[in-house]
DNA sequence: ATATTACCCTGGAGGC
DNA sequence: TGCCTCCAGGGTAATA
């Protein structure tokens, strides 16, 4: 399940092997993502040299040079992944999309549950709406105590969904939003609005934190990822309460317990947390 | 305005 | 063994 931390290391897996490459060609076998394969996709990319690939939240954006400039705005959804195969490796089901490269490289896109899209922006990618209105990026500056408590003054909204809000950060997924909250020892259910200063610069640093040793596991997931051979799993031995609702709290040993917030399990300490 | 819910989709898990 | 239901996930739109 790509979080930000994926994301992050997918672009760089892939960014050495894809940037300055032409597109040669594009194979579309699914049009019927999350949003729908653009119909012109194929003749706007085929001749374009591939740019500086970046990351947004959890955007990964290709920007494409050539006689019409532009971006595509991937984003892997829930089971989305992004990986490097050559010319004559057959794809597999759910293989949705190729990008096949003048060197005979495919990045191949795969997605079973078809949650991810990949999207065309001919302008600035600050006109796409989806973009425009995002927070900041948990590892900037801008993103600290003082914006999460600001932004919550009066909200009655639990603090777990607020933290997920992708307009007060992005990138926090139902995995980290958890993890970030037991580290900062924050019950889930507070209402964001009744959380002092205190609290929530030490959830800041907290979410920072876990997004940071995340993105370090996911670097060695990714290299056998990228390669063909790697399933996820990587960020799971880490876990603190994500998927561990029943068992003991790894500081307390008390039973962790599970809510729904937001449509969302989520996993605590009772003891730990409040 | 904020808060909540539904929906898009497939596969894996668990119950029977 | 197979059928059924439920759940997972991010983001957007619709509704309360």
């Amino acid at each position: 399940m790509p979080e930000l931390p994926e994301v992050e290391t997918t672009r760089r897996g892939i960014a050495p092997h894809v940037e300055g490459r032409v597109i040669t060609e594009v194979i579309v076998r699914q049009a019927r993502l999350r949003v729908p394969v653009p119909a012109d996709l194929v003749e706007r990319l085929v001749g374009a040299r591939i740019g500086t690939l970046a990351r947004r939240a959890k955007y990964l954006l290709v920007p494409l040079e050539g006689e019409a400039p532009g971006t595509l705005l991937w984003h892997l959804g829930m089971s989305g992944s992004l990986r490097l195969t050559r010319l004559g490796e057959l794809p597999k089901k759910h293989d949705h999309l190729d990008l096949v490269l003048g060197d005979g490289a495919i990045l191949r896109y795969h997605d079973p549950r078809r949650f991810g899209f990949v999207d065309w922006l001919a302008g600035s990618t600050q006109q796409d709406a989806r973009l425009a209105r995002l927070g900041p990026e948990p590892l900037s500056p801008a993103f600290d105590g003082e914006r999460l408590h600001r932004l919550s003054r009066g909200r009655r909204l639990a603090v777990k969904p607020f933290l997920m809000d992708n307009a007060v950060v992005v990138g926090v997924g139902n995995i980290y939003a958890a993890e970030a909250l037991f580290l900062a020892g924050i019950d889930p259910r507070r209402a964001a609005g009744r959380i002092s200063r205190g609290r929530y610069d030490r959830l800041a640093r907290a979410v920072r934190e876990v997004l940071v040793a995340a993105i370090t596991q996911g670097g060695t997931t990714l290299r056998d990822f990228v390669g063909g051979t790697g399933e996820p799993g990587y960020f799971k031995q880490r876990l603190n309460v994500y998927g561990r609702d029943g068992e003991p709290c790894r500081r307390c040993g008390a039973e962790l317990r599970l809510v729904t917030l937001g449509q969302r399990a989520s996993v605590f300490c009772g003891h730990c947390q409040t």
